[in-house]
DNA sequence: ACCAGCACGTA
DNA sequence: CGTACGTGCTGGTG
């Protein structure tokens, strides 16, 4: 029998769209398509599940509808499709074009009128019809031959609404299912039903009177609160009746006989719009759906693996069998950090298919001896997601892991680098649309069911392994290969180390500290207090606006959501107008606080060692910077006086003699010169006079003894604010000028240094048109916003397309750096080592004797770092603590 | 228990 | 109305 499969098109895309992360979804041009992929991805399903011989697709074509006519509410509460949401739609039909299905739209009708039409045709014709939609409009078109497939949740479970279960589900059979929305409402369409009556009183009085117009006309009968709700709002129940009726015999210019599906498909058009949206994986499936299934299909449930729990003796045959030559997936389990590290077990899922997993705690001498040598060796390739906690983790064991090809969380993060997280089953259902089995991301391995430990393991290990396949081939078109193969790879273990090394601090400064910031803390909070006559939650921002702008009656300052801005700034500006003591007191109160509560923080996190390990993260920032947690050691204070102090904790550790630290200096403005080329610029730097004063000498057009501090600081400003894509506005605020002013000092500054201004322009235009920003050595930043209508989002990607190369550069021109650092050290065979990095900085210990030597070998390697048409001018300092070594 | 918003430290 | 981060608090939601 001929099966006739009709989609609801915006209804089953709107769906994809918020089940599945818009931001996951998207090709490296920006184009959104997480719609297209979910659509397509239940299409594909459904196709295979369903084998229908003919299909159509219906689509809204605006939303001005005969329903909308008649109730200006309808669907009112929904927001404005996002843009990101419309404009999948003509992928959607670029998709369903080359599959040569056909779609139907017709003004001033739903696209539910559109396929209850031609199911109603089709039942005529003696089909059975197949109705897939997320409108329950829907249901009242479903008989003995016609099923709604009704998306439950995401797209790929959909539930077969028979007679039967829409019987079971609402009380009623599908040809009263109107009726009973009509009494309820629908909350999707707007539709506001009767207040207290729900689904099962509905389906009662249908049962009672037998049809909504007898409810109606028998109205008066029906007893109760839900009784006289009924009365009252009856109007709406008739109107809600009269909207959710679906049309059924609309003219269309073709019948269900005319939508014949066929396979013989024009592959070169699918692979033209698969490629352009680059689903990889979804034309695998489509293609396996085609080849009639004789492969293996994996689905969207997960695939079942044969993991071997390796026993006594059979490591090192295992690994000599499946594990000799090609690169195998590589999973640890285990505690992956630097704190208490712990390996549990290692999944190995090996190219020939086969996989192991090995416990830890049960091997004996020879098989431990087995796989420490096997993961030593380099060239036994291996691949893993996100290595560095396993190195952690493999490290704890005695074990160093060597031969990795490849970190899959780094290799997205070339590639897509504006993700915030790159978790491991998240990338599987993208790239590999395989699900994993449930193993808790905490990397800790179930408790008592050794086997189910051993299965998502392995599952692990296969998708790291199976993900490279996917991500290799894309990133060999681009450049990202080079910089995770030279850098961020090498740099895995470099800052593997650091964190392992951790740094000193001395606990009793801290304890000093904290009391002493307690004392001073209470002490001005007793102040604020008393200037007020009461006592609030100086923490709380709204008790603060209570205060300041209720009690005290003081003018509003700078709103926000939620009311009006407290911060520090603004409070210093109130102060400057009212002097009112409870300001004065609330800025002490938030700066000590503040400081106490930095010292908490890293109280809490000295370890037995006596020294703070923090954790470099090398995925999180899109620019390619590292980012540090657990504690942040890339924000201790260093401004204020009291702030320094907090430094004076980090301190040299035993058996070492001091710490030193070397920093770049202006290096983002020695970038800026380099890929500006501006003359002047580079003058300035090659001067190795006072850089803001050589500046402004410049824009001033006077000799640089004649630039006060004044003229300087404004200078300074403008050189700052340069890379982030400064405003008059904003530089204005910042001195304490007007915009006008402000203007016209960005002038001067433009026209004394024009490369810079054309060089900054450019940077934008080129971003524009290829969609991308690029750094030195070839990082990318995509900015699909720059193509955005919204002027907010637009200008915002701006200054991130401004800001992105010369931040970028400078992260991998550090990394660089450590990379030299590291080896020179050791090539040196000097006991010193680095401890810390802070974007500009980094921090290291020194061993006796070895100071003169490492201080040369830094500034070589950090100078070395890059070849710019500018010095790269280092800076170094020694002292005991890191306040000392400082500058 | 979780989340948004605010505030604030660094480069 | 300047970029990039992480953390801790409050006060709202569950």
């Amino acid at each position: 029998m001929d099966r006739l499969l009709l989609i609801d098109g915006h209804s089953v895309a709107y769906r994809a769209f918020f089940a599945l992360p818009v931001d996951n979804f998207a090709t490296t041009t920006g184009q959104h398509t997480n719609a297209v992929f979910g659509f397509t991805s239940m299409l594909i399903n459904v196709l295979r599940d369903e084998a229908p011989t003919h299909v159509a697709v219906a689509f809204d074509v605006s939303r001005q509808t005969f329903r909308l006519e008649q109730y200006p509410d309808y669907k009112g509460n929904r927001s404005k499709s996002p843009q990101e949401f419309t404009g999948q739609i003509p992928l959607i039909k670029q998709v369903l074009d080359a599959l040569h299905i056909q779609t139907f739209e017709k003004d001033g009708f739903e696209a539910d009128d559109i396929i209850g039409t031609l199911a109603t045709q089709a039942e005529a014709a003696g089909m059975e019809v197949l109705i897939c939609t997320g409108d329950r409009d829907a249901l009242q078109l479903v008989t003995g031959t016609t099923t709604v497939l009704y998306p439950r949740k995401g797209v790929s479970d959909l539930a077969r609404m028979t007679p039967e279960a829409v019987q079971d589900k609402y009380g009623v059979a599908p040809a009263n299912y109107p009726d009973i929305a009509a009494m309820v409402g629908e909350t999707s369409d707007n539709l506001p039903g009767v207040p207290g009556v729900g689904p099962k009183t509905a389906a009662k009085w249908l049962g009672q009177f037998g049809s909504l117009d007898e409810i109606i006309a028998k109205v008066d009968q029906i007893p109760g609160k839900a009784g006289e709700s009924m009365r009252a709002h009856l109007d709406d129940v008739i109107r809600n009746r009269s909207i959710n009726a679906l049309i059924r015999d609309l003219d269309l210019p073709a019948g269900p006989a005319d939508l014949a599906f066929s396979t013989e498909w024009d592959r070169d058009a699918i692979h033209t719009v698969f490629d352009a949206l680059e689903f990889a994986a979804l034309r695998t499936r489509l293609f396996d759906y085609l080849g009639g299934g004789d492969e293996q299909v994996a689905t969207d449930t997960g695939v079942s693996i044969d993991v071997t729990v390796l026993g006594a003796g059979q490591v090192q045959p295992w690994l000599d069998e499946h594990a000799a030559t090609d690169a195998v997936g590589l999973d640890v389990t285990g505690v992956l950090r630097p704190v208490a590290p712990r390996a549990d077990a290692v999944a190995i899922a090996a190219a020939d298919g086969a996989a192991a997993w090995i416990d830890t705690s049960t091997l004996d001498p020879a098989d431990d001896a087995a796989l420490k040598a096997w993961l030593a060796d380099a060239d036994r390739p291996k691949v893993l997601h996100d290595v560095k906690g396993q190195v952690h983790a493999l490290a704890a064991q005695g074990w160093t892991l060597a031969g990795v090809r490849a970190d899959t969380a780094l290799a997205t993060y070339l590639v897509k680098p504006d993700q915030r997280s790159y978790d491991l089953a998240d990338l599987s259902l993208r790239y590999l649309k395989r699900e994993l089995g449930v193993g808790d991301d905490s990397g800790q391995l179930a408790f008592d069911d050794d086997s189910a430990g051993a299965e998502t393991a392995g599952q692990r290990a296969r998708a790291t392994l199976d993900l490279w396949g996917v991500l290799e081939t894309e990133l060999e078109q681009q450049e990202p290969l080079t910089l995770l193969r030279d850098l961020e790879l090498p740099l895995v273990d470099v800052l593997a180390r650091m964190e392992a090394r951790g740094i000193g601090v001395d606990s009793e400064h801290l304890d000093t500290l904290h009391a002493e910031f307690t004392e001073r803390m209470l002490a001005a909070a007793q102040d604020a207090y008393d200037a007020i006559g009461r006592e609030v939650n100086l923490g709380s921002p709204k008790q603060l606006q209570e205060v300041l702008f209720e009690q005290l009656e003081m003018p509003k300052t700078k709103r926000t959501k939620t009311g009006y801005t407290t911060d520090a700034e603004a409070l210093q500006q109130l102060f400057v107008k009212t002097e009112h003591p409870f300001l004065a007191a609330l800025l002490a109160h938030r700066d000590v606080t503040r400081l106490r509560q930095t010292v908490e923080g890293l109280q809490k996190t000295v370890q037995p060692d006596g020294r703070i390990h923090t954790t470099y993260a090398q995925t999180i920032a899109a620019t390619g910077r590292l980012s540090s947690a657990d504690p942040n050691l890339q924000n201790i204070p260093i401004r204020t006086e009291s702030g320094r102090r907090i430094r004076e904790a980090f301190c040299v550790g035993a058996g070492f003699d001091t710490l030193v630290t070397a920093d770049y200096s202006q290096i983002e403005m020695r970038i800026m010169a380099h890929l500006s080329e501006d003359a002047d610029l580079i003058e300035a730097f090659r001067s190795g006079h006072d850089f803001h004063t050589v500046m402004a000498a410049k824009v001033f057009e006077r000799d640089p003894s004649d630039i006060d501090g004044g003229l300087r600081a404004r200078i300074k400003a403008m050189n700052y604010g340069l890379a982030y894509g400064l405003s008059s506005y904003g530089l204005s605020q910042q001195l304490s000028i007007t915009t006008g002013e402000a203007q016209a000092l960005m002038d001067d500054y433009f026209e004394t240094f024009g490369g810079v201004r054309d060089y900054l322009r450019g940077v934008v235009d080129e971003a524009r048109q290829t969609g991308f920003t690029e750094t030195i050595m070839g990082r990318r930043r995509y900015l699909p916003d720059l193509q955005s209508d919204n002027r907010q989002r637009r200008e915002m990607a701006e200054r991130m397309a401004l800001n992105a190369p010369i931040q970028g550069s400078a992260a991998d021109i550090i990394k660089v750096a450590m990379l030299g650092v590291e080896r020179a050290l050791d090539e040196a065979g000097l006991t010193s080592r680095m401890l810390l990095q802070v974007h500009d900085e980094l921090v290291l210990e020194v061993a006796a004797g070895e100071k003169d030597q490492v201080e040369q070998l830094v500034r070589d390697q950090m100078a070395s770092a890059a070849d710019l048409s500018v010095p790269l001018d280092v800076s170094v300092g020694v002292g005991r603590t890191w306040h000392e070594a400082g500058h």
